[in-house]
DNA sequence: CTGAAAGCGCTTACAG
DNA sequence: CTGAAAGCGCTTACAG
């Protein structure tokens, strides 16, 4: 079933004009193609009369354009992604595009399924927060002609534009503010993923205590998985805190730092010890803990935005450098 | 720029055979078209060999489907949305799908824009959220043989396929609870939205109330916007402790719950009062808050997972009844 | 200024 | 078992 389809061909019949002067007509090409004004309003009435729509398909494959844009992320579900995702759709609606989406869950095997998927479907442009296996398979899509953007983590040794966070200067700038509060035994725990976002925190991290002549010591770092890790996190601050006597723990991320913090928050509660938290990106979840800490905010929404333009641009074949978009991170100190 | 295409005909030409074998086989209908199993192999060989994709541009004009499903939500950077947005995504890329997202903001004029590109663009079904104006375009998309899932809210007074949550009885458990807990006036913080989410959320309220024989009073229901809506309801919270003097404070959800919730938990600290928190979804943030609650959650993913299943079913014609399918929420009680 | 025609890459009746 | 051909609905060089 469905009602009747119309097509150029549709409104060229009633007018008795050829279908091209239609599609030029439509496509805002009147004046260009040097169609009379006259014939041009007549055509325009025409189609908003039957309610014509050109067919985006016949489009795309005429032109092949198919306006779409493909986001791959570690899990759409993820606050830190769906608010990217959300300012990716409003540029791209505003632009005409629409976007289709896929998580990965850090599995390189899904992303690259998800890179091949995207590509088959002939998407105009690719924005992704790669996994490390990733590398390959965008330098292809690049050779194929298809912009694309990386956000969040990128590989050193390919050429793509991308958005960022200064993951290492934020991981710094706490540590520094811990240690300088009195804080002298710093546990980490961090991802088990491998990405230049974990590279640079850890930078930062150790950058900080050398600052301060404070020996890095792996025996306070911990690494638990992506996700579902609320177990292995609680294990891990509970170590930290009791074995390790640390002062202060550096979370990787928020989602981390929530599932420790209700640990520390007990500890602190019970007066047994003042932990204090770091924490990379922040949530207004943090401050409900009522635990001191400090936090990097990333621009969530800047990452999102900036990614989007640099892929039109690259799409206009208006950008001809390759751009490393690195944003700033805004500290907040409850300290 | 970008590397050589190839298509149907580049297998064909290398093989000295036609379009149309290739094309059978490479769509599985070897057997049905008895191609000789030989020749099949050979086809099959060959397309890996030289990586053969379909085009799927191609498939979408000749066969008019696109294997694409439209999702639209009110915003996809809200949890509950996102979290049905990754368990349609799991189930859609199962079966070959992909998914385009739009978010409303709760706004007639974008939602029914939405409906109108997704149309436009030829979407093979669409899973919505809908707003109250969404009724005409909704009837319009399914006559013109688009299969439709509504979720978290519907339409009385049409025919469409939906998933909800069971707001009316949810709703009735909470308050029943809080009265049971000793509470007699129970303010009640909902959204400004007409939808059939909001009105049984009422009705759930007042059929508590009717049934310990409490007063409706219309002086403690306070209606907020369903975005940045933070001032106000922190305003309404206060007025409703302060002026009013409510015992308990129903949210219509858990977002709304977490801004009022900092509220009552500093008035709670304060012993200026013990104010009990009853609410609508929950999140594990919420039970940080250390206030008194009783939650109701709903079944987040399976609304994703039932409203995907049925829209297959429609789509291929296998589901022949209207299906309005209501999900049990679960209570957490921490009264 | 305008029309006829080719072609994007498929699928699928039709004919042998 | 297999091939030639039409057609989905566009865009765009080409010819007048």
């Amino acid at each position: 079933m469905g009602l009747k389809k119309i097509s150029l061909k549709d409104i060229a019949l009633e007018l008795g004009v050829s279908k091209s002067l239609v599609s030029f007509v439509m496509n805002g090409k009147a004046k260009e193609m040097r169609v009379s004004d006259a014939m041009a309003e007549k055509i325009i009435l025409k189609a908003k009369q039957i309610g014509y729509k050109a067919n985006p398909m016949a489009q795309a494959l005429r032109t092949g354009k198919t306006q779409t844009i493909g986001l791959i992320v570690a899990d759409i579900s993820n606050s830190f992604y769906s608010k990217i995702a959300r300012s990716i759709e409003n540029s791209a609606s505003k632009n005409g595009y629409h976007v289709i989406f896929g998580s990965s869950d850090e599995s390189g095997i899904k992303s690259k399924e998800l890179i091949n998927l995207f590509f088959a479907k002939r998407i105009d442009g690719l924005i992704i927060s790669p996994t490390i296996e990733d590398k390959d398979h965008i330098v292809k899509l690049q050779e194929h002609g298809i912009p694309v953007v990386l956000i969040d983590r990128y590989f050193k040794d390919i050429k793509t534009n991308m958005v960022i966070s200064n993951n290492l200067n934020g991981t710094f700038h706490i540590v520094k503010r811990l240690i300088e509060n009195g804080n002298k035994k710093i546990g980490f725990i961090t991802h088990n993923t491998i990405t230049t976002a974990t590279e640079y925190r850890v930078k930062g991290y150790q950058k900080a205590l050398k600052k301060f002549g404070i020996p890095y010591d792996v025996d306070i770092i911990r690494e638990v998985p992506h996700i579902n890790n609320r177990i292995e996190t609680e294990n891990s601050v509970r170590e930290l805190i009791e074995l390790q006597k640390v002062d202060a723990i550096f979370f990787f991320n928020n989602t981390i730092a929530l599932e420790g913090g209700k640990i520390i928050r007990d500890v602190n509660k019970k007066k047994l010890r003042n932990i204090e938290i770091g924490c990379f990106d922040s949530s207004s979840y943090l401050e409900l803990l009522d635990v001191p800490y400090i936090a990097a905010v990333q621009q969530v929404e800047e990452i999102g935005n900036t990614a989007i333009k640099l892929l039109f641009l690259q799409m206009e074949s208006k950008l001809n450098i390759i751009t490393k978009k690195v944003l700033k991170v805004k500290l907040i100190d409850k300290l």
